[in-house]
DNA sequence: GTCTATACGCAGATAGAC
DNA sequence: GTCTATCTGCGTATAGAC
């Protein structure tokens, strides 16, 4: 937020369309109005507006793989906190950072890509670490059993849908769903119910 | 199937596009060409690119209302065979529609839609439907307490996600996500986890 | 009912002045 | 580093022949 040069109010102007409107519907005048400069301006800094979408998908991915691997209690805690720990980490990353939520909530519809990359190989090592660690806890009995790979599938859907999906919530709630109390009721629902689903039944 | 109109070839290849493009990537010509006449003739049918992906939207969620209304068992039944019931006929139809399933992300995702149409405002009536079923069967002690409207969006988006985001799942996954394996696999996966969190912990 | 031809605008990208 | 001017192609939509 401290450097406001003019790349990075393009990258940041630019992730605000292409989530807003996507790849197709974000022209590169768009960009350039929202940044108060002309088209042409744009690509003295990227050469197409391939590579400014590319850029702002790198950037994400890096930044997400960043929270998660520098998440705090990835130590020995108990099995919980573990699993408190992942959902917290990964809840106030899509809050804080809407845009890219919207942007991959995209990038994992489109049939096939603009670009030779793939979100599914990209995220697929955080998605075994955690696959494997459900399976770890759920062998040795501390969680209930269930299908690992499932899972953590119903685990990412039910967190990034609550924020890609804003609009349409907006109009089935009676309430903002972004407003702190139904996020911090959001985030404990979610927490409550996984915990549920998991907590054996017979406790030692 | 049976009607194979020039009309009805249009909507069932612009479905498939609007679904695996957006509305912003398809094109007539796209669509044109998938149906095998020319740019023209669309819009001797429909008036307009808008029109014709209004029609589709309104198709869509008449279907969707029709299928979850005909659900067969919304007698009295117990609250378990319900749960079952409204997780089979959503899953079959998401499974039976899957270009429904993205153009609707599509459309929850988007900031401000193409058209006067909203989204939330359409399903809102389900989705009160089922939170007051929840609400009813949590008071009488039959489901173990939870947020009901987020129950609710917890369930949509783990359903919803599997079908929408295919293409991701296959780069996360070793095997086809829309394998009948691999769908059976999901679709008890969803059954019991959520009867894992809504089982009361004492049976009476 | 489908076509060719065409109008018209906006897209992305480049050249070159300042 | 930002601009004006321009190129080129594709977009939606319309007019009118067959």
């Amino acid at each position: 937020m401290a450097d406001s040069s003019t790349k990075d109010l393009i990258v940041r102007e630019a992730r605000i369309c292409f989530a807003n409107q996507g790849f197709d519907g974000t022209s590169l005048n768009d960009i350039a109005a929202g940044v108060g400069i002309r088209r042409p301006s744009l690509l003295h800094y990227f050469p197409s507006k391939d590579a400014i979408y590319q850029h702002i998908l790198e950037l994400a991915l890096e930044e997400w793989g960043r929270q998660i691997d520098e998440r705090p209690t990835s130590g020995d805690g108990d099995c919980w906190a573990q699993v408190d720990s992942i959902l917290e980490v990964s809840f106030e990353f899509f809050r804080t950072n809407p845009e890219i939520v919207r942007i991959v909530r995209r990038e994992a519809l489109t049939e096939k890509g603009h670009l030779d990359f793939d979100l599914g190989t990209a995220l697929r090592p955080y998605f075994l670490r955690a696959v494997r660690f459900f399976e770890r806890e759920m062998e040795a009995g501390r969680f209930r059993r269930h299908d690992a790979e499932n899972l953590v599938l119903t685990g990412y859907g039910a967190l990034l849908t609550y924020f890609s999906d804003h609009r349409m919530l907006t109009g089935l709630l009676d309430e903002d769903p972004f407003s702190s109390r139904a996020l911090e009721a959001r985030f404990a629902h979610v927490r409550d119910f996984v915990r549920s689903a998991l907590e054996p039944l017979v406790t030692e």
